[in-house]
DNA sequence: AAGTGTGAAAAGTTTCACAGCG
DNA sequence: CGCTGTGAAACTTTTCACACTT
């Protein structure tokens, strides 16, 4: 039984599951300078984390290293970008193109990480367009139209705080399954839909702990 | 290695240090609705989390719940912002006003939580003032006087992914001691400097594991 | 010799459950 | 009675250390 009747995904540790994500950067870097093979005391470094940590992390889902050599980088990649599901371009919505909304919008960082902003979405499109985003921006009346014709699956919220939870719902009830929020509010979802909460302010309170 | 001794700060779990800050968010709500007193069920349920952890969590900087009625809301206010070290208005800077830094000026999210964000800096100001930007946006040779001069201990990090280390040891260098890390690289600071990082693409990574 | 894979120990967190106070 | 405060149990994640493979 405890050769996992849980297929796939269910029992690798959520933190893993970031770091994932950072250790496929590192090896892009790596596999960019040509390098073929890395030990995980390397990668590790370069990630910041322990080299145990790494080894188990990759233990999750398979054996690929070659003991007294290291791990080939190429198979790596491909193993890690078949786990985190990113074989596929992932499409994704922003909904709210505020102030921060129609920022994240003229910013790069997810195309060049592989995602598509392929719509965006506010109450009045128009002051959006204003604001310099080149993308098409929709009323959000065609919220659910859009993400039932194109199976969006990935949103990236930016309303203001008293509007989330209603446009949440809506975003729920059309089919979508992760959401990216950036409002400072615990959001309410079915268990079946995974939120993550960037909280701006909330990072800054958080650093000015730490500091004396 | 267990030297831990209470002084002040440093037992207390990190992961209730964030929690702090949203039951922060969340007594500030009711007390706006004039709410004198709340139950840990209550604001557990606001915050998102199980009663038991919301009394734990404040158990570790003291009692101030009364039995049979729960917290008073002004009391577990004062003593949250104290324990956050938040008695006082935080000046932060922003180093990088390219495309996301710019827009974080422009979006007000830190200042309603009580943040400053008192300068600007950047390669070339010009720029980065042509985007929009009211606040004093300054060549990037004058962060090392004005931290100095000014006190400053938190950073907003926005420059782009190749300059973002060459930059931070500029900050640690200059005195800055906790820094909010937008790029996408595992920076390497002293001991006593604090990273938060906030990666975008990263975080859709993350969401794109758990839709199917 | 170099470096993976992994059980087992340690550390860190959350949850339970209930005594005890107002 | 209602609700806090908290030890102890349960669970999760990290780290250690070493057997084992190339």
């Amino acid at each position: 039984m405890d050769t996992s009747e849980k297929i796939g995904k269910i029992d690798i540790p959520k933190k893993a599951i970031y770091r994932l994500s950072i250790y496929y950067r590192c090896l892009q870097k790596l596999k960019a300078n040509e390098v073929e093979t890395v030990s995980s005391t390397t990668l590790a470094k370069a990630a910041g984390v322990k080299s145990a940590q790494l080894r188990k992390d990759l233990a999750y889902f398979g054996q690929f290293g070659t003991r007294g050599l290291g791990y080939p980088v190429d198979i790596l990649l491909s193993t890690i970008r078949d786990t985190l599901g990113r074989e596929h371009l992932q499409p994704v919505i922003l909904v709210g193109a505020g102030n921060l909304g129609s920022a994240l919008l003229r910013y790069h960082g997810f195309e060049k990480e592989g995602f598509e902003v392929v719509a965006a979405f506010d109450a009045n499109p128009d002051a959006a367009r204003s604001r310099g985003v080149l993308l098409a921006v929709y009323p959000d009346s065609d919220l659910e139209s859009f993400i039932g014709e194109n199976s969006v699956k990935l949103a990236i919220l930016c309303v203001p705080v008293e509007f989330a939870q209603a446009v949440v719902n809506r975003l729920v009830a059309a089919g979508i399954q992760g959401i990216l929020n950036f409002s400072p509010i615990v959001l309410e979802v079915t268990p079946d839909v995974t939120v993550n909460n960037v909280d701006l302010a909330l990072e800054l309170e958080h650093l000015s702990y730490f500091i004396r």
